[in-house]
RNA sequence: GCGCCCGUAGCUCAGUUGGAUAGAGCAUCGCUUUUCUAAAGCGGCGGUCCCAGGUUCGAAUCCUGGCGGGCGCGCCA
């Protein structure tokens, strides 16, 4: 990482590549659906309950129903306009041996209406279904009040889900770079709890290797501890950067830290070790200061020295398995049979161990440890080649855990060039941006937003701390994970249109409303529900929660719900801008204030699915 | 050279395992504040879905071949 005057950083970085749903995630059984629809006296899953009456009518055309199971496939409509849901018939038509449009035609009419369905209307060879809006609100709105899934916590699904995330190198700066994967893997820990999975967040920290022993090589040369202690992250980041131009001056120096660290490795109490465990205690410290402000917890903080005793065992396991090989004084696995041209290189000529290594020990650790179903390992693209052949390694040795393993890839950090090109971040001249300084120039930012706005709101630091990292933080998570961050002040700072402080906004509208109400939230089963029908858009925004959330976990990207979120504000906001509460009689008010709540809350959910906060006031 | 990824409006991106007239935000041009936060809402403008073939009743989506850009490729992580 230090050669060529590259900066490579240990589990970040990032490419252009896509895992587009490369993996099957849990999708709930058709058997649960129904099962939990006849368990149930109300109806509150309307998908559920209108695929079962599509099947049935289905059947009656004599079409086998088992068979027809897959072709129905309910989607929104390209036009709202149009109904609900649609049906495309083509499938279930060449099932039926009939044309396509006389099949929906015969559909529509099959499925009539119930306490559910108010209409099925043939349109050429699709279907459009409406609900009625009393069942449409009533469903959605009981299960957001009443926290029932999808809108709250699930209840456990059975897997179990590793998430190795953020991952920075000790002895080095936690600058922008490393913010993807923290974000990412913290929002997919959040999802998966959602969905009811059992999580382990990992940060399988940069603490061992050559990258350590060159920072703890400078420091041995160059550092003192006064200054290490009064700025351990820019005062690490110095001798980082000296390291890097003194070496081209004196190769030797990679040498000497090649010696260090085989020295650490040994096992021995010496200086390397104490050396080692200052640098990295400083370095956890340090590191802490960004994980708390973008709400980020671990369960386990193992990095790479957790393994460094059972490196050994690992590397039993690969040899009794039969697959390893020497090349060139090199312990190598070759993974030509699986499309893999680069050999997995597990042990030096000199004996010491690597990064695969490491990662094959962890995955060993983790299968006795956790049995998890899936592993995560939310690191950027451009190591895809890295987990294909940890990947490979474990596939060639038949170890089961090898079907668990998963790269979540991301795209890379750039920066714009003064002759307005876009390109890798921080590359020159070793000059980082700290993440603390973009958090805090967005939220000095938001402050000088707030000052202008709202002069006289209480706490307005806190509030600005709030919305300015969730203005980072959202920017981060709102595309696919795998398109390129364009990082750009103007951007950046930006708190309009699909932004974190857009989504804030309509919460902190919604808790005013709330506040000035003067008048409790009622039940939804008090309320005339008939009175909601003006807010259908509202309501069927709120309706695809699950999905997002669902799509996001199986799918490991998180900007499913962060869509949900911004379609959701977008709609709240119109709805608003018609609809008033506060001084409206009694019973639209009461009506207003089911959904205004119920958006709120859902709101609140969806970002904090993100690890963003939502200010009641901003 | 080989492998992987990306290419949709001026910019940044959505587009659900192939489905109806390809959608948002920003920018730009208008409009909206005597009631709950205008960090908002409504409307206008803006498209060769990189190109060429193929599969299909139907392709931005799948296949093949190009073009353009990015990333990776034995003892770093």
């Amino acid at each position: 990482m230090w050669r060529r005057g590259r900066e490579r950083r240990r589990r970040r970085a990032g490419g252009a590549c896509v895992a587009k749903a490369n993996r099957t995630g849990e999708t709930r059984g058709d058997a649960a659906i129904l099962l939990a629809l006849r368990t149930s006296h109300t109806v509150t899953d309307l998908h559920a309950h209108l695929r079962s009456r599509l099947l049935d009518a289905i059947a009656g055309l004599g079409v086998e129903r088992t068979a027809a199971e897959s072709c129905v496939r309910l989607e929104p409509p390209k036009n709202r306009d149009h109904g609900d849901v649609a049906l495309p018939a083509f499938q279930v038509a060449k099932l039926a041996g009939k044309a396509p449009p006389a099949l929906a035609a015969e559909l529509a009419s099959r499925v009539t209406a119930d306490d559910v369905v108010e209409s099925a209307t043939a349109a050429g060879p699709f279907v459009n279904f409406r609900f009625r809006r009393t069942a449409l609100a009533r469903a959605v709105l009981g299960a957001i009040q009443s926290g029932a899934a999808p809108y709250g916590k699930a209840a456990p699904n059975g897997q179990v889900v590793c998430i190795d995330f953020s991952s920075p190198n000790i002895a080095k700066p936690f600058h922008i770079g490393h913010m993807r994967s923290t974000t990412i893997g913290n929002a997919l820990c959040r999802i998966h709890r959602h969905v009811g999975a059992t999580v382990h967040g990992i940060n399988h920290l940069g603490d061992w290797g050559m990258p350590f022993a060159k920072m703890m090589t400078a420091y041995m040369r160059w550092g003192n501890e006064q200054e290490l202690h009064a700025q351990p992250m820019r005062y690490m980041f110095e001798l980082y950067k000296r390291y890097g131009r003194e070496v081209k001056e004196n190769p030797g120096l990679d040498a000497e830290a090649a010696k260090h660290f085989q020295a650490l490795e040994s096992g021995a109490d010496n200086v390397e070790r104490r050396m080692w465990q200052l640098l990295r205690d400083e370095s956890l410290k340090a590191f802490q200061g960004p994980y708390t402000r973008l709400g980020v917890t671990f369960d386990h903080i193992t990095g790479e020295s957790f393994f460094e005793d059972k490196m050994a065992g690992a590397m039993q396991r690969v040899t009794a398995s039969g697959v390893l090989e020497q090349s060139e004084g090199a312990s190598v696995v070759w993974l030509k049979e699986l499309g893999i041209k680069e050999p997995c290189i597990l042990q030096k000529s000199d004996g010491t161990t690597l990064y695969h290594t490491r990662d094959l020990a962890a995955a060993f650790y983790r299968e006795t440890t956790f049995h998890p179903t899936r592993i995560l390992y939310v690191v950027g693209a451009e190591q895809k080649l890295h987990f294909d052949q940890l990947k490979g390694v474990l596939t060639k040795m038949k170890e089961p855990i090898a079907a668990a393993v998963e790269h979540v890839p991301f795209g890379l950090v750039l920066s714009k060039t003064d002759d307005g090109k876009w390109e890798k971040f921080a590359s020159r001249s070793g000059n980082a941006v700290f993440l603390d300084e973009i958090l805090d120039e967005a939220v000095a930012k938001v402050r000088g937003v707030i000052r202008e706005k709202n002069p006289d709101l209480l706490g307005a630091d806190q509030v600005a701390e709030q919305v300015g990292v969730s203005a980072i933080v959202f920017n981060d998570l709102k595309n696919s994970r795998i398109k390129d961050v364009k990082f750009d002040w103007d951007s950046m700072l930006q708190f309009e249109g699909e932004t974190g402080p857009y989504v804030q906004y309509a919460c902190a509208r919604l808790s005013s409303i709330l506040r000035k109400a003067e008048a409790p939230v009622p039940a939804v089963a008090a309320i005339d529900l008939e009175l909601l029908a003006d807010a259908e858009r509202v309501l069927l925004t709120m309706m695809d929660f699950g999905t997002a959330v669902q799509k996001a976990a199986e799918q490991s990207e998180p900007s499913h719900v962060t869509g949900h979120t911004i379609a959701l504000a977008g709609e709240i906001h119109s709805y608003l801008r018609e609809h008033y509460v506060v001084g409206q009689e009694p019973r639209i008010r009461d009506a207003r204030l089911v959904l205004v709540d119920a958006a709120r809350s859902l709101l609140a959910t969806g970002l904090g699915l993100l690890g963003i906060t939502a200010p009641d006031r901003m």
